[in-house]
RNA sequence: GGGCGCUUAGCUCAGCUGGUUCAGAGCGUCUGCCUUACAAGCAGAGGGUCGGGGGUUCGAAUCCCUCAGCGCCCACCA
């Protein structure tokens, strides 16, 4: 078998993909193992991977290989959100394109186009997936508007209105302008701007002076729903107002001037504008002195009949217009720049306005109540824990969840109004017909007499039930599925949907199933560019997962994902990380070439790779320990460097070294299968992370039947054993005589031919190395002497002096004042722990085990002095 | 305005409840090598008073206080 000198990720990728499709190897059904289980965040189902989704499923692939290769029955479930407000503005926009707007549209119609573009642009995303490796099972793939989660968010939604938690009622909420919906809380993000601060003159009504108060206000353009002036009773710069009445600029209508606490004294001149129908503020004082309320917008952002003025103009217009019609009618104070807070819709980015509206809530205080203790008490973990933090002060404050929207893609809110006024609530139209004639004794009710609800729900009034639909564990709770699968064990996402979504699927899951929708969070960071930057099309650094995947293979970018990618820290990305990934493609190819490559022969194994193999083992059996506690603290990044180490340094860099035949030279059956269980056994390690090469060169290794696949195959790594460290202990010895000695020939321009002898000054504490050490350091013999021969460089190795005779080729003055060097250091490294050793209030105070330590610094410093010292004395003759 | 977190080598980070010769890793840099697996490689080397200041302690990168800088979350002063 010929294999090329570089690995080749196009040859290997699609092909082992396909692979494991063709055999299922992903697809899990209960079974007697443990399970393990991951439901994916579904992406929006019209969305393309971009590089947050390459970190996302990349961490959820590695955690989902690995339990697979620990023996659990892994159940990693895709699918795809509908997205209700970004899917539905794609839609309308692509209408508009056409020139079709959605007011010319039935309900009915427009849904037939959502749904076409769904097909057309749905599950583009899911295939890419593919391309990164990821093992989901898909026969499970599901969307939230299928019809089992669409069963179970309605479902829901009736329960919970019958358990009296979801209400109907005229609130003060965030409106979208642009998408024409309400919004949630969540769904606003606040952003600082630089705008204005108006300054208005409110003219005293009836004052024969012409006295006026100055109102100081952002927003100008909704003085037409001014019902009222607010003064603060205690403030005696405005007490003049009290009683008194005042007229709007412009408007002319006469307002009250009404007294309140709330009114901030300090604030501009002390004087607010009460427009109760478009603050949240004005609206609780509107209420408590009981003023009229005046909604001066369109639902589009535009002025409405009732301002009287500027009606059709959009808000901003207004704004700009109103300025200069003030000013016209000295009207305008003064205008200051001001820097404040607005908020923006999440999806539109545009101001929201804050509007009186009926709207649909969910009552939010039950489940906070439900989902914060078993957060506090561990039985769901946070990784990284700092999050507990913030979720314990959403859940502490939280408000009421407005979950109706004025949108037709999304699971329509089963309310069915009654011809008479009120409503009923039902899962089916022939629920609420029977439930409508039994609530209003009117059996000639027909089912055309009831109008269901036009709202449709919050996108994230599905996703909430995600862990426990994708079971049909809402419609179906006793089914054996849900009960294997459920809870799921791991949860990887990202912070900034921790109260959109996983702290409402807690919620949900604590309310339907009295568990835990999942134990662990793993919480990855945001994928900025290397100078930190966040990743966005304007500033177009954000790269093609795709592209990269082209350019470095699936694996590559994995790694370089993974090696830059601390849990909840951001990531900073960078392409010279894929590349690194590539390259240690390239390096377990290699190997692999290497060791295939080698003919066998029925011979003795010689000793030193007998030691090579002991070595290797209580390496190797060292490293998987590391890597399995790694792997239990969520530390992926750190597990992929140990193994990277592991691979590189300590198996290509010594164990082949050590175990590679002379050229030309057969190696003995028992080395060569030893290292082919090595790499058995480092390819299961490194599976999880690079899938695709590992499975290819697993396939190289040996004979394998149609349908075995590493992917499924467990890892068998033996604990530590007894002996191991001291092993490992006596090899770092051994590799750092050998680097000693290859210094040494760096130094001195000595090629690795140029036979060396090696002399031991006093007891040789590796002897058994020896062999290794005459192989890798090029040296032909190794001597126990008791003193260094003249004009031999001495190499230090813990205690241990090594000496390689030079004959003339020692620069004496070169290696006095190193010697000297490291002898001055030394000395200081033994001054302070015998300062310390004298201190008797350490002696008497720290632990036994500390003084003992630093006891045997002080033996070792010493032995090391005293050899340093008698080097010195034979280098100066 | 509140809360949380961060600051360790040129870059990205690890260093857990103070003490294991503790100041580390990867990448980059420099020097020398086309050595018969790999130049996407091999060998070697240099690089930090652990953000500043103070304190606790026998002992501080690690605990406390404070200052500076950065980041995130929450918050209706118009």
């Amino acid at each position: 078998m010929e294999l090329a000198t570089k690995y080749n990720p196009e040859e290997v990728e699609g092909k082992w993909y396909a692979y494991w499709l063709d055999h299922h190897l992903f697809s899990s059904k209960p079974d007697g193992r443990e399970p393990y289980t991951v439901v994916i965040p579904p992406p929006n189902v019209t969305g393309v991977l971009h590089m947050g989704h390459m970190l996302n499923e990349t961490i959820q692939d590695i955690l989902v290989r690995r339990a697979r290769m620990e023996g659990k029955n892994a159940c990693w479930v895709p699918g795809t959100d509908h997205a209700s407000i970004a899917t539905e503005a794609k839609v309308v926009a692509r209408l508009a394109a056409q020139g079709i707007k959605k007011s010319d549209l039935t309900r009915d119609e427009f849904l037939r186009h959502a749904w076409d573009w769904t097909e057309e642009h749905g599950g583009i995303i899911l295939k890419q997936l593919r391309r990164i490796g990821a093992s989901c099972d898909w026969d499970r793939t599901a969307f939230t508007m299928d019809p089992v989660r669409s069963e179970s968010v309605t479902k829901v939604f009736v329960d919970l209105y019958n358990k009296g938690l979801i209400y109907r009622g005229v609130r003060m909420v965030n409106w979208d302008p642009k998408a024409q919906t309400a919004l949630s809380d969540e769904e606003v993000v606040y952003k600082e701007e630089h705008g204005k601060l108006y300054y208005l003159r409110y003219k005293v009504e009836g004052d024969p002076t012409g006295a006026y108060a100055v109102v100081a206000t952002t927003r100008p353009e909704t003085i037409m729903g001014d019902t009222a002036m607010c003064i603060n009773p205690n403030d005696p710069k405005n007490a003049w107002l009290r009683g008194k009445r005042v007229i709007v600029p412009l408007v002319g209508r006469s307002i009250p001037v009404i007294e309140d606490e709330y009114v901030d004294v300090e604030f501009g001149t002390g004087c607010l504008k009460v427009t109760p129908a478009h603050d949240v503020n004005d609206y609780m004082l509107g209420e408590k002195h009981g003023l009229e309320s005046i909604d001066i917008f369109n639902d589009d952002g535009t002025l409405s009949q009732a301002a009287g003025m500027y009606v059709g103009m959009d808000r901003f217009d207004v704004r700009r217009q109103i300025e200069k019609d003030l000013d016209a009618a000295g009207l305008l104070e003064k205008v200051e720049a001001y820097t404040n807070n607005v908020g923006f819709s999440e999806r539109t980015d545009v101001p929201i306005e804050p509007k009186l509206s009926m709207q649909w809530f969910l009552r939010m205080q039950h489940f906070a109540d439900l989902a914060l203790p078993p957060v506090e008490r561990g039985d769901i973990k946070f990784y990284p824990a700092k999050y507990k933090n913030v979720y314990r002060h959403w859940l502490e404050n939280i408000k009421d969840w407005c979950i109706s929207r004025q949108l037709w893609w999304g699971h329509r809110i089963p309310a069915y109004y009654l011809p008479g006024g009120g409503f009923v609530v039902a899962e089916t139209p022939e629920q609420a017909l029977a439930l409508a004639r039994e609530k209003t004794g009117n059996d000639a009710l027909q089912a055309a007499d009831l109008r269901q609800e036009e709202d449709a729900l919050d996108t994230w009034f599905s996703s909430w039930l995600w862990p426990i639909s994708l079971f049909d564990g809402i419609r179906r709770p006793d089914n054996a599925e849900f009960h294997y699968y459920y809870p799921t064990s791991d949860l990887v996402t990202g912070p900034d949907i921790i109260f959109f979504w996983v702290a409402r699927m807690i919620m949900a899951g604590y309310e339907y199933t009295g568990q835990p929708p999942f134990r662990n969070v793993y919480f990855t960071g945001i994928v900025r560019d290397k100078i930190g930057r966040k990743m966005s099309k304007s500033l177009g650094n954000s790269p093609d997962p795709l592209d990269l995947i082209d350019r470095f293979g699936a694996d590559g970018v994995r790694m370089g994902m993974m090696l830059s990618a601390p849990a909840g820290n951001d990531i900073l990305f960078d392409e010279a990380l894929c590349e690194q990934g590539r390259n240690f493609c390239n390096k377990i190819w290699n190997a692999f070439r290497l060791v295939k490559g080698w003919q066998t022969a029925d011979v003795a194994a010689p000793a030193t790779s007998g030691r090579a193999v002991a070595w290797f083992g209580a390496r190797l059996r060292k490293s998987a320990a590391d890597v399995a506690d790694l792997f239990s603290k969520y530390r992926l990044s750190e597990a992929l460097m140990e193994v990277y180490r592991l691979f590189w340094d300590e198996f290509s860099g010594w164990y082949l070294e050590m175990v590679k035949p002379a050229y030309g030279q057969p190696v003995d059956r028992a080395t060569y299968d030893a290292t082919l269980r090595f790499f058995d056994d480092l390819l299961h390690l490194l599976h999880p992370f690079m899938p695709f090469i590992t499975e290819e060169l697993w396939q190289h290794l040996a004979e394998r039947a149609d349908g075995e696949s590493l992917s499924v195959s467990e890892q068998h790594i033996a604990a530590p054993a007894d002996g191991d460290e001291a092993i490992v202990a006596d090899a770092e010895h051994m590799k750092q005589l050998i680097s000693g000695v290859r210094a040494l020939r760096a130094q001195r321009g000595i090629a690795q031919k140029e036979p060396l002898t090696l002399q031991v000054i006093g007891h040789n504490p590796i002897a058994s190395y020896d062999g290794l050490v005459m192989k890798l350091a090029g040296v032909t013999a190794i001597e126990t002497t008791d003193v260094r021969s003249e004009g031999a460089a001495p190499i230090m190795v813990g205690t241990t002096e090594y000496a390689v005779p030079l004959g003339g080729l020692i620069d004496v003055e070169a290696e006095i004042a190193k010697a000297e060097a490291e002898l001055t250091r030394l000395e200081g490294f033994l001054k302070g722990v015998e300062k310390k050793l004298s201190n008797e209030r350490f002696v008497a105070n720290a632990p036994a085990a500390v003084v003992e330590t630093e006891r045997k610094k002080q033996h070792d410093a010493r032995a090391k002095i005293a050899a340093l010292q008698e080097t010195l004395r034979s280098l100066r003759g």
